[in-house]
RNA sequence: GGUCCUGUGGCCGAGUGGCUAGGCAGAGCUCUGCAAAAGCUCGUACAGCGGUUCGAAUCCGCUCGGGACCUCCA
């Protein structure tokens, strides 16, 4: 068994894991924000991290996985003024902030569940952890990196580039950063052009505020991952992921923070997930390209051709890495979705072979039998390279004409040893299952409509066996038409599938 | 301007210095009452130009073209 290999954003090359307690794993997700719908290129970062768990979880690591609710704090602009985007969505949508912060989160549940994506450990929220980011502010500023003026706490990013580099996760000099960023308005009040709000002087209508040392206010935006990483998995921890997005701002400065309080860096590895893409330009929603899993599940949108499966979804996004942006379109969706039902098909085979297989190792071909074995160990060699999903789903793809070649019967069962199959089926299964976590989308309530297709494969049957034709092919057209397709088999049997 | 990523056959997409990625689409064949499915066979791709090397799509340089981040965003 190989080692496992994740490409560390922090250090930007491939480092063996090793946790820090051997046995678990520590791992933080920057989670939604919740004022609005999670749109398709948001569940993609989660789609990977979720492979990532489950990764994890099949390798036989403890894993704690937190992953955060924001829902307060993060302002409309990019000057410490104006609403938060809880306060606007309110009076917009006229509700409660805290309606809102519920509304989206019900959403956000309610669509991970879609893409089956299981919840992670700890799933705590900002205004959850009020008191814990107050605490890490003051010890901030206790450790001379913060300063605060009427009210608002600023991190000192100047000062802190002096002991320990700011732009260490995106490989950037402080002169450089400077450079990049514009001019100070006259309004703003912070000593550096970089410098950045741990807490936040709130108006006096200001909708969500809290009191605190330096009067009523509320969090600034990246205080609360590092409070709340802090709490769960400890001053330092094992992996903190989100999208790539996040690095230059949102990152970089938690690294900052926890540096300031705890003077230590929080993670040793740091995954970024890529974008996904429409048209070659980033999926976001300022720039109005996004689509919402809803739309996408019923075709409902107008760069939609049709409506996509959770599943198919999620299959289109573990054929590519994950630090690779990946690009939306109709026609990539489509053949995710013929792709998918081979693979499927396939698997369902194989359940099948399972049942029957009784049969002896006599007529093992060997390099057959090698090759199998070969493909099935690269599933974990793939994985352990950076959590390479799309080299796993290629061998499987190799292995599928094997599998329909013995339920065909081009192959006889005999040729792969019993211990082959045993190994193929188990690890068809998991993979499929636990690690990618894909499941059978059948829409179709298996109980009833597997009774009346038995009736109905029958009549065909005794149709085509006194050569009525036209009755037979009635029965298979309309079915077609009723989106269920007939497949006549070599061995005379009919199976069915659902389109 | 700075920091990076990237350019693979019709489309989508892995990838290692020499050995078939894979999916979808397409062509032929087998099976079949017909169809569908399945199986078998087929494309010898790696932006361009140089260089390193016995050998490079894979390493280096240059050119051209995409993209991300540097402002809230997964």
């Amino acid at each position: 068994m190989t080692e496992l290999k994740i490409y560390n954003s922090l250090t930007r090359q491939k480092e063996a894991f090793a946790p820090l307690t051997p046995g678990y794993v520590g791992m933080y997700v920057c989670g939604p924000t919740v004022y609005s719908d999670v749109h398709l290129g948001n569940c993609r970062t989660f789609i990977s991290f979720d492979i990532i768990y489950r990764y994890f979880k099949y390798l036989g690591y403890k894993v704690r996985y937190v992953r955060n609710i924001t829902d307060a704090g993060h302002l409309e602009g990019d000057r410490d003024e104006g609403d938060d985007k809880f306060s606007k969505k309110a009076r917009l949508e006229k509700l409660e902030p805290m309606e809102i912060v519920q509304k989206y989160t019900l959403g956000f549940h309610k669509v991970m569940e879609l893409f089956n994506n299981l919840p992670p450990t700890i799933e705590p929220t900002a205004t959850g952890h009020i008191s814990e980011q107050i605490e890490m502010v003051k010890h901030i500023l206790k450790n001379g990196y913060a300063y605060e003026i009427d009210g608002t706490v600023y991190f000192d990013v100047e000062k802190y580039d002096k002991e320990k580099p700011y732009g260490i996760l995106t490989n950037r000099k402080l002169e450089d950063l400077l450079e990049g960023t514009r001019e100070l308005s006259g309004q703003e009040e912070k000593k550096g052009r970089l410098d950045f709000a741990l807490w936040i002087k709130a108006k006096p209508e200001h909708l969500m505020q809290w009191p605190s040392p330096w009067g009523m206010g509320f969090p600034g935006w990246h205080i609360e991952c590092s409070a709340m990483s802090g709490k769960y998995l400890g001053k330092q921890f094992d992996i903190h992921g989100g999208g790539m997005d996040l690095a230059a701002t949102h990152h970089t400065n938690e690294i900052a923070q926890s540096e300031a309080c705890f003077d230590m860096s929080p993670a040793r590895y740091w995954i970024h997930t890529n974008m996904l893409t429409v048209n070659g330009a980033r999926m976001s929603k300022s720039a109005g390209n996004g689509f919402l899993p809803g739309e996408l599940f019923t075709g409902n949108h107008p760069l939609l051709e049709k409506a996509y499966a959770p599943m198919t979804v999620r299959f289109f996004m573990l054929q590519t890495h994950y630090r690779s942006t990946l690009d939306f379109s109709n026609e990539a969706l489509q053949s995710s979705e013929k792709g998918l039902k081979r693979l499927w098909e396939a698997y369902e085979n194989l359940e099948h072979l399972k049942q029957g297989a009784m049969f002896p190792d006599v007529g093992v071909d060997t390099d057959l039998d090698s090759r199998c074995q070969e493909l099935i160990t690269e599933f974990d060699i793939s994985m352990n390279d950076d959590f390479n999903t799309a080299k796993v789903l290629a061998c499987m793809f190799e292995l599928v004409p094997v599998i329909n070649s013995i339920k065909g019967g081009q192959v006889a069962p005999d040729r792969i040893s019993r211990a082959t199959f045993d190994r193929l089926h188990h690890q068809f299964t998991i993979y499929l299952h636990d690690v990618f976590g894909l499941r059978d989308e059948a829409t179709y309530d298996s109980g009833h409509l597997a009774g009346v297709m038995q009736l109905l494969i029958q009549i065909r049957k005794e149709a085509r066996a006194r050569k009525d034709y036209s009755t037979s092919d009635k029965i298979r057209n309309e079915l077609q038409q009723q989106g269920i397709l007939l497949k006549d088999e070599k061995d005379g049997n009919v199976s069915w599938t659902v389109q």
